[in-house]
DNA sequence: TACTGATGATCAGTATGCGCACTAAATGTC
DNA sequence: GACATTTAGTGCGCATACTGATCATCAGTA
């Protein structure tokens, strides 16, 4: 059962996350440090933009802005010239974060394929690519 | 990123299976689906068993139970030896259930990983097996 | 310019998914 | 048999996820 082991494997993902980065006092959940990172790389992004690059749901992202702009770590400003758009900047708080949550989540990845050997884990990864690009569009959500 | 190819891969995955039951007409979610199989393979369960053997965590499990019960799909009734614990058992509604959802199941699961040939289907079900075993003590929530 | 269609965001509703705390009941120990 | 510990379920709270609907705004066109 595909359907299964993925399920599982994104619950360990997940658990092992949560596991490093409470440790270190870090009160940040996966989904919020993609969208840390991904509003960094891409800053003055707007909402819509930001669940397309990451595959989330528009309607998710939007509480997820919220929690992040609750913690100061963004900034969220109506656009000067679509006032639609609602658009994204990372705070020096969002920067620090960042820096401190980077060496943690890291660590978290290796955690997880931990119990593989290095050609595995290459293997592994080419795989997944591989079915996430052939069925990506099932769940682009563009909605 | 392995922890982003899981999210992707699971979220793939569930899509396909909305997909696939939706269009049948069928309103299961995977979460339920598994649930129903477990307990027609183990009549009489009880909810923390039942939660264990497919990973699931022990407050999550009493929701899905209970909109499973709603349904007339399985009975919820208190053990005669542990007053604690609530036994499950498949009503017919849920054998007829299972037996029109399985093909559609197996069919999602054979689109997820349509992209990929035979010997790599097998190939990531071992590697992603491995990953599961070896870090599976982190999120078996037994709490 | 008035109209149509597309787009960004939000809201309501449903379902996971997990931590924490609590009750009730069972079990182990003295 | 009294008591501490463990265990099964549940309640509360928070954070994804996604569908469907709605609102405001923008862009293209007649």
């Amino acid at each position: 059962m595909p359907g299964h082991l993925a399920r599982r494997f994104h619950q360990i993902s997940n658990a092992l996350f949560d596991l490093e980065t409470r440790e270190a006092g870090l009160s940040l959940t996966p989904i919020q440090y993609a969208a840390l990172l991904t509003v960094r790389d891409n800053p003055g992004i707007d909402q819509a933009t930001l669940a397309g690059l990451i595959a989330y749901d528009r309607t998710t992202i939007g509480g997820v802005v919220d929690r992040l702009v609750e913690k100061g770590l963004i900034a969220r400003r109506t656009s000067d010239t679509d006032r639609r758009a609602k658009l994204l900047t990372l705070l020096d708080e969002g920067e620090s974060t960042l820096a401190i949550a980077d060496p943690i989540v890291r660590r978290a990845q290796e955690n997880l394929v931990q119990g593989l050997e290095p050609a595995e884990v290459e293997q592994l990864m080419k795989l997944m690519e591989k079915v996430v690009e052939s069925m990506g569009s099932v769940s682009r959500s563009g909605r």
